[in-house]
DNA sequence: CTTGATTAGTACGATATCGAACTATAATAG
DNA sequence: CTATTATAGTTCGATATCGTACTAATCAAG
């Protein structure tokens, strides 16, 4: 028994070397294909608003980001900076604000997404798609477990 | 057609958000086992060499770990401040280097594994580890493609 | 009401990582 | 041999992210 729990042990540090490469591969060649000085975790949160909804206060960004708040407040400003989102005051608490998108934030995004589109072309074949397609569902029941419980 | 198209585009996005997030999520889980100085990107090297033989050059472990000379550079000054490795000219090149584990480097990852174990039990369950080895031989496949074509 | 506890956002310093430019050595071509 | 090209490693500046600590506003008891 022990023995079968040493090999998971070390399935355990290989998974997340795996998934630590991966992120940085895909960091890599996302950022190729996005304008200068903006960054993938950029184009994660105009992506987001775009699919959930925008009107969304800075903290519940960060939660679905799984970033901390100043990083969020950081790339709040960049993309603040870049006109892609207005940032308002909440009315309904004097604490918080509203991310809200702007047409060139909608804009950036569409163009962005032809633009990696077109880079994937040339990288991801189908057996990549179907791998993706495979494990998603699992990874996605992984982070909602790690984010509980972490 | 296209339609299946855009599905699986989205799925893109989704699967390296997916990753990005369980990322996130791991790296700051290790980063608590770890003491107070050392990066899981840290650890990762000294676990790489205990298992795939010391005596690399700094280009041959950031090949592996998939980052930059310059990365590796000032990882291996953080390791080597630690005394957890040494590293020495390489004697058949006069460019080179070779990275060697100490008896420090080697207890420091001793300890350190049983350390994330420890924590694991509480947060990782055989769903879990389950998910992770179905899934981990898909993501090296994966890997191996985007490293080889990006 | 008032006081203590929670939450939203910000400020500051630290660090891991990257890209570009540089040095030094090695390998290859003529 | 010499000149060009390629490779190993470093240095420098930029940035995304984190942790700690702070301010301001809300909420919850009493």
């Amino acid at each position: 028994m022990s023995e079968t729990r040493d090999t998971e042990d070390f399935e355990v540090f290989g998974f997340f070397n795996e998934i630590g490469i991966i992120n940085q591969l895909s960091t890599a060649i996302l950022a190729k294909c996005l304008p200068d000085g903006v960054h993938p975790s950029h184009f994660a949160i105009v992506n987001h608003l775009v699919r959930t909804g925008d009107g969304k206060s800075p903290v519940r960004i960060a939660a679905a980001m799984q970033v901390t708040k100043n990083t969020m407040t950081h790339s709040l400003k960049v993309l603040e900076d870049r006109k892609f989102i207005r940032v308002e005051p909440d009315p309904e608490d004097g604490r918080g604000k509203l991310v809200r998108l702007t047409d060139a934030g909608r804009g950036f995004r569409e163009a962005a997404i032809a633009s990696v589109l077109a880079r994937f072309e040339d990288i991801v074949g189908p057996e990549q798609y179907e791998i993706m397609g495979r494990v998603r569902g699992d990874l996605e029941v992984l982070r909602k477990h790690l984010a509980e419980n972490r």
